[in-house]
DNA sequence: TAGAGATAGTTTAAGTTTCAATTATACTGG
DNA sequence: CCAGTATAATTGAAACTTAAACTATCTCTA
């Protein structure tokens, strides 16, 4: 990109060079996709909280914030509006009473299944600029990258 | 992920898959990236308009815009606390007054100088979870998938 | 050359994000 | 048992993001 200026040693450039094309290509999905979801009213975090609940059924707080990678304070605004829309519902646990239980209701369920298969497509479609064997190599290297920065800095990912 | 309940086609399922652990990866890295820029007192943001200014020198807000796939709205909050903290300012494009040019402050520049090599280092270390030769592959893959997008969704992507 | 349409930047409103502080509840070692 | 500590969720403040509306300016064409 920046074809003059500065260089701080090869490694570092590479790795910075990665990083920039990583955050590109989310960006770029990330727009198509809530493109999409917008269409149903929903926003891109409305619905990865749907997507979990419809996939693996109701959780905690905690567990749907951990599994979207989002400070707790957060999934507080995002279930109040999903409540508020009528979609998600929350109800005391009874072991824990410092805990709560968040589960789709009815109307959730049926968006839920309603909008994910079309979601589905949408994200396939984007994905057919890769042939399979990339999409392949792209999704190992992927995971190896996650796997290895959760295993290298377990800290500072809080 | 989810070992039940749904399943709409190995294609799209692939898709849906690969498109999770880009996110994931894409959100640990941005929390390891601006844990270290918060320690300078900047925002994942702020830290990419000074860097893009000190790689590339003054730009208008467009170019800037652009540059970071952000839309333009909301260049204007980022550049607004830039300049209340003394490292950006604006100046008036003479050629065409809709224009605005942004540059950094001597301060600025030195800010960026300062603090650029460091996170550069940062990332490299982030980095290193992967081998030379699976990071150049990766890179490889982002490029081609980034292109690939622009290219098949121009009127969706802004 | 005047008017129509396009463009640069700002503003506004609604939503999301983080961090830090707070409240309520649970756990645990002396 | 109970004081100290840890945890679940909420709240509040500051920043970011988007889309849409708006202003000012430019450009193109009839």
């Amino acid at each position: 990109m920046a074809s003059h200026s500065f260089s701080y040693g090869t490694k570092a450039d590479q790795a910075l060079g990665l990083w920039v094309k990583l955050a590109r290509v989310h960006a770029l999905m990330l727009r198509l996709s809530a493109r999409d979801i917008n269409r149903y009213g929903l926003t891109q975090p409305q619905f990865a909280v749907i997507e979990s609940l419809g996939h693996l059924g109701p959780m905690k707080m905690k567990v749907l914030g951990a599994k979207m990678l989002v400070t707790g304070g957060n999934m507080t605004v995002v279930v109040d509006n999903l409540e508020k829309a009528g979609l998600v519902e929350r109800a005391r646990c009874l072991e824990d009473r410092r805990a709560t239980w968040i589960r789709l209701t009815e109307k959730g369920d049926g968006l839920f299944k309603k909008i994910f298969p079309q979601h589905a497509e949408c994200v396939a479609g984007a994905l057919s600029v890769l042939t399979a064997k990339e999409a392949g190599e792209l999704s190992r290297l992927l995971k190896k990258f996650g796997m290895g920065l959760q295993e290298k800095f377990p800290d500072q990912l809080r």
